[in-house]
DNA sequence: TAAGATAGTCAACGTGGTTGACCAGATAGT
DNA sequence: ACTATCTGGTCAACCACGTTGACTATCTTA
């Protein structure tokens, strides 16, 4: 069970945010799409360094790139400096869904801290924080879900 | 940090479990398979009843089929009660997969209750139960992940 | 300046999902 | 017994998200 519960945990948090970002203007917001605003980070990236962050290809992230674009959460831009690079950064809208984030998971975590007291949720962290590899999902990327 | 640390210990546990089967034997099996061959059962089913098990269409199940007894993991074969029903079920490679999926299962646990002790991994697997809704991922399915 | 590395894109494809349409077979109601 | 409806499986079209390989444009470096 251990597995799965992990995963259920997980996807309980996710559904839980998801509603409550729906509820707050973004209901077009999917889970994956956190993920690609926080590695594209409030300074921006390239569609070839996003790919790195999030460990996919070049051209898969350029097709993420694509759909946020087109739900209004991302732009591109020329770089000045350098006419291959086409700059990606989050628009006033993608910025709003990732601060918004960032609190939900924050008053989630709380509610969890309420249901199972603080001392238990710091505990789950802590064992998790020593039997996943540091580098798994780059948890070490600026910002990872702050919540 | 908890959503994403969830995630990770999941898939750290995927990981390894997927990689001692490739080593066992079974390097096609993908994550997602074992579920499919948990919710098909040793009794076998129907696509349709698969896909409620699995909460997806009545298509999406019919494809996930089609690609396991493509790898020789499931067979389909008539009713002899009911000419519109094909059953589904494991063959022997199926059931093979899905006992040595329970096993590695059983030891990546026994790894974790080594490293943090057994009553912060049965202290973990209580929380997560009292914070998830009891019908994600329907864990009522017998068998589920027998580990 | 010629050669090589890098950024982005296009095309083809795989996997896992969706809806809608449709047919064949089972079942219920009159 | 017959018609109406429900159900199981499949086909087609599509979407999200990933892959590799090939290609162009541009920057960097020897």
């Amino acid at each position: 069970m251990l597995p799965l519960l992990l995963l259920a945990g997980f996807r309980t948090l996710i559904d839980d945010l998801h509603a409550e970002l729906a509820r707050q203007g973004h209901p077009e917001l999917r889970p994956a799409h956190g993920f690609v605003l926080q590695a594209v980070g409030v300074d921006g990236t390239t569609a070839s360094e996003l790919g790195q962050r999030l460990g996919v290809s070049k051209q898969a992230a350029g097709k993420t790139v694509d759909r946020l674009v087109a739900l209004g959460y991302l732009e591109r831009a020329d770089d000045p400096a350098d006419a291959r690079r086409k700059l990606v950064r989050m628009t006033a809208r993608g910025l709003d869904g990732l601060r918004r984030s960032a609190v939900v998971f924050d008053q989630l975590r709380d509610r969890w801290a309420a249901t199972l007291g603080a001392e238990r949720v710091a505990a789950i962290e802590d064992d998790l924080r020593r039997m996943v590899p540091t580098d798994v999902f780059r948890l070490d990327v600026p910002g990872w879900f702050a919540g």
